[in-house]
DNA sequence: TAGATAAGTTAGCCATGGCTAACTTTTAAA
DNA sequence: TTTAAAAGTTAGCCATGGCTAACTTATCTA
């Protein structure tokens, strides 16, 4: 049997993977969701310095779709990782850190989103999944999605 | 300028996406991650339940790589939220709902095993990021899986 | 330039999902 | 059948990331 055959299994077959390779799996979900935060926020911190040259927390806010006190609380601690450089009462601006990790996010989310639409689907479904699915792309699988989406481009 | 060459950007060229768009999208991962606990105790619940004909605490623990009391409390929100049925100090096992969510997670979880075999990434990835992606992927999405995924099987 | 409005912060609340320590119940073995 | 070991629970702790209410600071405008 083939690797790809295992999609094909009855519904009510189990597959028993190795117990402690599956919890080392859930780990490293657990370990994704610490750092989606940051991801997320470093992410849109360098869109809307792009945007209008400074990062205001009412946008953050905004753009998230959370309150402004959960900003102010988040962006402390981005502060106290040293992703994130500010004074009180001011704009937010990234640090050498800051400003690394988020590029190599948006070039993750520009590959899982131009993947996604390589296969047809629409683009507000494309965003919204990428901003799920792209904390849980090891490099390995970015990787793969880049060569997938070279093969359908040159394909086309 | 077509959808697929969105990869092709600069890397400082920002994206502007309409901001309540991208809030929904923030909120609706923040919603998948509401569910994702209850999502993965079923669907591991119904897998000890076909291995072993009934699904044990120390099992789920070992498997989820979490202590015992993390188990029990867990467990006890499932059967608040009518998912699981139990007995203190018993096995657990699921009510019809709850085996209709296993289902349909263990069915969604193949697909994304499988989608990602097929893009020729090995089993041990392909299986922990599936673990993280799953609970992100819509249904659009995971049709658009299905479908790229009978083509491969049949291109090859 | 004074005062109103907008932006940001602080304090304190809540639920989630981890954990350890200590206890109870069940199971298995001597 | 008694007792030791394994399994499960309870209580109580912690960090995360939401929230509201109340306050402070900054900005804009009359």
């Amino acid at each position: 049997m083939t690797k790809l055959q295992s999609q094909g299994r009855e519904p009510f077959e189990a597959v028993d993977r190795a117990p402690e390779a599956q919890a080392e799996g859930f780990a490293t979900v657990r370990q994704a969701h610490e750092s989606e935060m940051a991801e997320d926020y470093v992410e849109l911190i360098a869109e809307l310095i792009e945007l209008r040259g400074e990062a205001r927390p009412v946008e953050i806010a905004e753009r998230l779709g959370v309150k402004s006190p959960t900003v102010t609380k988040n962006i402390s601690r981005l502060k106290a990782a040293g992703l994130v450089r500010r004074e009180p009462y001011r704009a937010i601006f990234l640090t050498d850190a800051g400003r690394e990790l988020a590029e190599a996010c948006r070039r993750r989310h520009r590959i899982v989103v131009a993947f996604l639409l390589s296969l047809g689907i629409d683009e507000e479904t494309a965003e919204r999944d990428a901003e799920g699915i792209e904390h849980h792309v090891s490099t390995t699988t970015l990787e793969a999605f880049k060569h997938a989406l070279q093969k359908f481009q040159s394909g086309k």
